[in-house]
DNA sequence: ATCGTCGGATTATAAATAAT
DNA sequence: TTATTTATAATCCGACGATG
């Protein structure tokens, strides 16, 4: 033993030459080189000598493709190892011969375990007695227990496990991902990931390294988990998650690579991003491209678990934001017959899950349903997921403060009903867009915010912008069904987003800057939707001098005015609102104006002639106004300020929260050649 | 003879621990 | 602190079987 050690120990002396033994003789052809610091992924796995290069002479000679993509892994022991053994080792023998502990010496405690082979320096005897010792129940320091429970799981390989969340597909230190004392709902994500080891021809295709994510992850959760909530910080913040990346689940890599992907999209230039892998190829594309490389190597629709819905929602994600409608819906569609699969659109099945596990299942069916609501909105789409299952819980949550809001819009958008979907679908003459159908609506979006009088200023805000934003939505549709307006309801009166506008003013001028700000982006686009659709029925009654359209122009001022400061700084919708108020704030100074501006593309529309709805008082032709404002509303694009956006700017990125981002953007486009190609015609 | 695979010796190095 | 020890990961030699 002792000599084994030795012999061990020898060569470890000389550093470059390896101390050539006598009987090393001729093969001293050991000159070679010394140990190349990094061998390329696919000479590490062949075993084969690497030089380093590039495409390495090996991986040349073999044709194939050479990569240094693997992250080496940290070496050294990890953790309170010894420590831990230690401690074990002491309670073993505590509890084995009764007498109190005493500080043993080393020759004690090699005679007291010898039999267990302790003393035998071979790896296979180390990792047993690892094990082993593992495996004892210790008092171990309350921050290192994880250690404790990650080994215990390992007596069970091999296990499809529903409930257990099991995020590794290896079995040692998997553990820490559920004794998080942060996040109040300690949650499992439930995952088959006891498989096999990785296949070779797995092995071989190289993953991404580990250090790739977890940038784009912390943005995640820095930006777009308010609005996402359906992920456990204490899980993907983990940075022994990205360790060893082949280590794996296939689901889990998957998602992670959807995930960064849609992160990577979402993102501003100005967020500092790290160098891609690949010179020539976007680090989303890569992302995209290794999952759905991934995704064929197992039978994700058999598997499949919520990580495989999230997948495809943040697949869904990354083509919405590429304004790649087709496959947006597609894997939106996706997400939900997942999600349908797993039953979540079943309250019943709830119960079967673990809470937190639940929890988290809710939100992840409601962020399904406000996406799918919003984007069947503006695209014209069936929705097939309906609110028939509980909203996730707000006050028991990690966050009650953020999760508040994620339901709020859940409530609101629950409002969105089905007929509101089909009617906005509908053709304009077999709508059932109705008045007294529209006034019902109007009503359930005001009562869906009423239950929640409760609540934070920050909150209120929140869900009252939000209100009023998807008012204006109905309100849209109400114009682009030919609803007779300037009597009846409210809700149907072309002053209508006018009044909404009033509400949001009296909202936002009342509430501190940090309740406002503290929405992010989302807000400044909302309050930029409301604004920019003021403008359009402000343009178009661009000849009333009533006192409340004129108000209208103070509000649209006001709103402009927020907008400008947001944030500690101008919002980056304010320019395109700009452009689309041209002329219109000239009204305001020059008091009146008679003529429709003309340097503008809406002015270019030329109105339908069967507007036959003429409202009395009106000087201007109010036919002409509403044909107009139906023309907008028709292209879905009625109040979206950011369609004046100048191309090259919208194609950028939109650091931007909002679920339905995407959906907008695809809109804006539509809008941006329908004006192209009106202009054209005109 | 040549090639690809892979057990495992060897080497490198991070982390723990002891010495100062 | 620094030095030493220990635990772990990475490299790649060389035996071995497959193939031509």
């Amino acid at each position: 033993m002792a000599a084994v050690e030795e012999a061990q120990h020898q060569p470890t002396n000389p550093k470059e030459a390896p101390n050539t033994t006598p009987e090393t003789e001729g093969k001293s052809s050991s000159i070679h080189t010394k140990v190349l610091r990094r061998a390329c992924d696919c000479c590490r796995k062949r075993k084969v000598r690497c030089d380093g290069a590039e495409p390495c002479g090996p991986c040349k000679k073999a044709t194939i493709r050479c990569a240094y993509l693997q992250p080496p892994k940290k070496k050294g022991p990890k953790g309170l190892r010894s420590a831990k053994v230690l401690h074990a080792l002491r309670r073993i023998d505590d509890t084995a011969n009764g007498s109190p502990t005493s500080p043993l010496s080393p020759e004690q405690s090699g005679g007291a375990f010898g039999n267990w082979g302790w003393s035998s320096a071979t790896t296979s005897a180390g990792n047993m007695q690892a094990s082993a010792a593992y495996g004892v129940p210790t008092s171990v320091l309350p921050e290192h227990q994880y250690y404790q429970q990650g080994m215990t799981s390992i007596p069970a390989p091999m296990q499809i496990a529903p409930d257990p969340p099991q995020l590794y597909r290896s079995d040692t230190d998997s553990s820490a991902w559920q004794s998080n004392p942060q996040s109040m709902p300690t949650v499992s994500i439930p995952t088959i990931s006891l498989k096999s080891e990785p296949s070779p021809a797995c092995a071989l295709s190289d993953r991404l390294p580990g250090d790739q994510f977890m940038p784009y992850v912390q943005l995640f959760f820095t930006h777009m988990f308010p609005i996402m909530p359906i992920i456990d910080h204490g899980i993907y913040l983990d940075p022994r998650l990205y360790a060893d990346m082949n280590a794996l689940g296939p689901d889990v890599y998957c998602f992670l690579c959807a995930l960064c992907a849609a992160t990577v999209v979402q993102l501003d230039a100005s967020i500092p991003q790290p160098a891609s892998l690949h010179p020539n190829k976007s680090a989303d594309d890569l992302f995209v491209e290794e999952c759905l490389r991934e995704r064929a190597s197992y039978d994700f629709v058999s598997e499949s678990q919520t990580l495989s819905c999230m997948t495809s929602f943040f697949l869904f994600a990354y083509h919405g934001n590429h304004e790649n409608n087709g496959k947006a819906w597609y894997y939106l569609q996706e997400a939900i017959t997942f999600s349908q699969n797993l039953n979540m659109d079943d309250e019943q099945t709830y119960g079967k899950h673990d809470p937190t596990d639940a929890q988290w299942r809710r939100r992840l069916y409601w962020l399904l349903f406000v996406t799918e609501r919003a984007y069947a909105v503006q695209r014209r789409k069936h929705t097939r997921l309906h609110a028939s299952v509980n909203l996730p819980a707000v006050f028991e949550s990690e966050d009650p403060h953020l999760l508040n809001g994620f339901v709020n819009l859940a409530n609101l958008f629950s409002a969105v009903d089905d007929s509101f979907v089909s009617a906005w679908r509908g053709a304009r003459r077999q709508s059932l867009c109705n008045e007294a159908w529209l006034a019902n609506t109007q009503k359930q979006l005001d009562a869906a915010a009423l239950a929640l009088d409760n609540v934070t200023e920050t909150q209120h805000l929140d869900i009252s912008v939000t209100r009023a934003w998807l008012q204006v939505l109905s309100w849209q549709m109400g114009v682009s069904n030919g609803l007779i307006w300037g009597k009846g309801e409210p809700g149907m009166r072309l002053d209508y987003p006018i009044a909404m506008a009033r509400k949001v003013c009296e909202i936002t001028s009342g509430a501190n800057a940090s309740a406002l700000d503290s929405h992010g982006i989302g807000m400044e686009q909302k309050l930029s939707d409301i604004a920019g659709c003021l403008a359009d029925v402000l343009r178009c009654t661009a000849d009333d001098t009533s006192p409340t359209f004129l108000e209208g122009k103070q509000y649209l001022n006001m709103l402009l005015g927020k907008l400008s400061d947001m944030r500690g700084r101008e919002s980056r919708y304010l320019a395109p609102l700009m452009s689309k108020c041209q002329g219109l704030m000239g009204f305001e100074l020059s008091t009146q104006n008679l003529s429709l501006p003309t340097d503008s593309a809406v002015s270019s529309f030329a109105p339908p002639s069967s507007c036959e709805w003429l409202s009395a008082g009106r000087k201007f032709s109010m036919a002409d106004s509403l044909g107009m404002l139906r023309t907008l509303s028709m292209s879905g694009n009625l109040g979206m300020p950011a369609l004046m956006v100048p191309m090259e700017d919208w194609q950028q990125r939109r650091p931007s929260g909002r679920v339905y981002d995407e959906a907008e953007t695809n809109a804006m486009n539509g809008w941006q050649q329908h004006v192209a190609g009106t202009a054209q015609a005109v």
